[in-house]
DNA sequence: CTCTTTTTCGCACAGTCGTACTACCAAAGG
DNA sequence: CCTTTGGTAGTACGACTGTGCGAAAAAGAG
């Protein structure tokens, strides 16, 4: 066998770097030429890992989405109570630098994914599961008697849903407009709403 | 005088054209060869209405927004109450297929402006105006007397608003998921919250 | 008619794109 | 040692990009 390189790790590290091309250039003039320079190699090598353009911008996409759930899923099973909502919900929102950069290149690629039917594919299963994160974090609620009478679990993550998707969205763009401190207080006061009765 | 051609309406067309080229292909592919072939003309014809690129897409993207704005600030001032603050609310949501096609457009925008200054600008100026129509409908829930004891029409505004954004993109990119019945379940199901005293 | 001016068209230029192809290089098995 | 093979680099091709330039067309003014 010759030289060996693991695989795995270098196709990661190449999502990487298209990451932060994304971010610097925006994901229009994202081009295989400019990961390879940023990931310091060559066209060609980075070819030999991803034989189509099309291909790198799927597994890029899909490790950022990986990278986000496998955060959230280990600790999932021990979340409880308010606190594990807010721990839930709280995973979504651009709470720091980190997460702030993923979200924004999140969006590029959600522009991106209206045209491209692979990357559509994953946008959609994204929904799904941010969908089905924050029912289950309305349950904990409920299961831990923090949802007010009156309440229906499933009404409120309706609501729920958009609204930190919409706070995710604002943090990201105006960062300094909707500092994490912002975003912290919105969502408390939202979950401080849901633990009291619904007066019909 | 030569030809005369209305020169505003012109350029108003052009970028009606954009806006259906980025839909079709999205933001990335939008050329201005194709731009040009979707308006029924040539690039060079094109360039003599818009110098450069970035002044064409600068103009579509701001033609849009007066078309969003334009739309809803004659009826602004005779909105009152409840339905008032539904209609400004509901301006933004994706109700119909051409609030719907304009919200598309306009975020596929918003992964460009990212990394384009003048785009960037309109960008943070349909926030600051966006967010001050959600005060807008909060102040008329408020004095209208449908904002509940014991809530302040700021707090509730600042949890509005990336509610109705939220929704909003929901409603553009899942509409089979999120249709417009949906949308308006939640939002009105948030108002009737609204409406409810706030138990401290 | 001619002249003038706005609009349009065709063509060309330099640059970048994705990707195919070929040669080279390094390291492990014999 | 040599051979084999996964990885890398260079180069090239055709297509497409934004944009500049010069000529043609078209219509009102004289």
């Amino acid at each position: 066998m010759p030289r060996v390189v693991d695989h795995a790790r270098r196709r990661a590290e190449i999502a990487e770097a298209l990451w932060r091309v994304v971010r610097r250039d925006g994901i229009t003039a994202t081009s295989v030429r400019g990961v390879a320079a940023e990931a310091g190699t060559s066209p060609s090598a980075l070819r030999h890992y991803f034989t189509t353009q099309d291909e790198l911008l799927g597994f890029a996409l899909r490790t950022l989405i990986e990278r986000v759930a496998s955060r959230l899923a280990p600790e999932l099973p021990g979340l409880e109570g308010r606190d594990g909502a807010l721990r839930i919900l709280g995973e979504v929102l651009p709470m720091d630098e980190e997460r702030r950069a993923e979200v924004e290149v999140y969006l590029a690629f959600v522009a991106r994914s209206t045209t491209d039917p692979a990357l559509r594919a994953v946008r959609d299963d994204v929904d799904e599961a941010t969908r089905a994160a924050v029912a289950y974090a309305l349950q904990l609620l409920e299961r831990a008697g923090e949802l007010g009478a009156g309440r229906s679990a499933a009404a409120e993550a309706d609501r729920t849903y958009p609204l930190v998707d919409g706070l995710a969205v604002h943090g990201t763009l105006w960062p300094e407009r909707y500092p994490p401190a912002h975003l912290r207080r919105v969502l408390e006061h939202h979950l401080d709403e849901l633990s009291t009765a619904l007066s019909s």
